[in-house]
DNA sequence: CATACTTGCATCACGTGTGTTGCATGTCTT
DNA sequence: AAGACATGCAACACACGTGATGCAAGTATG
């Protein structure tokens, strides 16, 4: 399915020169590196950071959207697939949560760019996809409801929110070649437990 | 002080013309409604939302960064007003916690665009106000944790981190003129109690 | 070795945004 | 009414990024 994968079975199956589909992934790699650090890069940056002439990235890609598209769309399949391996519908609701985590915090910390872009209309597969994963981590917090890890008056997507800006903020500081699992438990246990003293104690003198 | 405010202040005493840095606080709010719809407007946008010509934007402001600098200075300073005036260290803890979520999430739906504009070295007195907020965030949270509302074994910056996060997250679904003060109470009842249900409880079968 | 293919390089056309300037017009002050 | 000042408008030069093209050189395949 989707246009870009038939391009790149295509190509892999084509017994060729060489490392045509290695040059497309070289460039998006880079592409993704440098887009990071500075969402306007221009293709002569992207290029110079793949190690290949300006032309060449205009050969594999007709336009600078193509080129954010497929990231973009290449971000979106890493980012179900990190989620759909963790079991989400099936592992007890803690142990998928904390899996989904951390399998979610190792690929964005590779991924940031491409995977804060949002995907608007233009990638209607990564929209789909992300939808998918947003309905995924919907059944995932309602089963920990029934489960009893989650408040039942809670908003469900509300703590969706929160926890895509929790993981967020973790992958920012994860950025460096942190430790993925240490961050997923703080992502989790901060979800769960937030940051305020357990109710009925001494200094509760706030309000 | 700052070169910003020193320019104010002189065209204001000046008995001038009319009207001339009402123009310029009309641009700059026009500028912010553009940008945080579409932060890649040009000049001629920003101009014609505000009601002028594109060259007179360029006689308020040299460049094109000028603007957005003043802008970003504006929001610091409103920033800033906002969480000073929720007497954040003198008030009891939960009562400052929730009143400077409530100031900020009002200034930050109206000035989302400079506010999230992170103010790099460019715009030193930008950062400076930042750093300064922040600071006085972490006094609060400390004084949190010695009344009790916070737990005493948490990491101060991370959960400033994440309050700043879960306020982002609010400021969004209140853009649309949400209700400030029941958005505030979610945030801090986020921050404080998480999602997760009080340990001990019947369905704690997750792990 | 000859062929097919890709790459790098230089170049070009094109569009767009920026910043500047000169001039005519309008408006407020004195 | 006269002067001072700001605005709008039109035009301009300039820089930059994009996308396309032609050509020479290198490398793997037959």
């Amino acid at each position: 399915m989707t246009a870009h994968k038939q391009q790149m079975e295509q190509q892999a199956k084509r017994p060729l020169r060489a490392d045509t589909e290695r040059t497309v992934q070289t460039i998006l790699e880079a592409a993704e590196r440098v887009l990071a650090a500075d969402p306007a890069a221009t293709m002569g940056q992207l290029a110079q950071a793949a190690g290949v002439a300006r032309t060449t990235v205009h050969r594999r890609f007709a336009t600078r959207e193509a080129l954010l598209d497929e990231l973009t769309g290449w971000a979106a399949r890493q980012f179900a697939d990190a989620v759909d391996s963790a079991r989400p519908d099936a592992a007890p609701p803690l142990v998928a949560l904390y899996q989904v985590t951390a399998n979610v915090l190792r690929v964005k910390t590779d991924w940031s760019f491409a995977m804060n872009r949002t995907a608007d209309d233009a990638h209607p597969e990564a929209a789909r996809i992300h939808a998918e994963v947003r309905a995924t981590c919907i059944r995932l917090f309602s089963r920990s409801q029934e489960a009893g890890v989650l408040r039942p008056d809670i908003d469900l997507d509300w703590t969706r929110r929160v926890y895509y800006a929790l993981i967020h903020e973790a992958a920012k500081e994860g950025a460096g070649g942190g430790d993925t699992d240490s961050l997923a438990t703080r992502v989790v246990d901060t979800l769960l437990r937030g940051a305020g003293a357990p109710a009925g104690l001494a200094g509760q003198t706030g309000i």
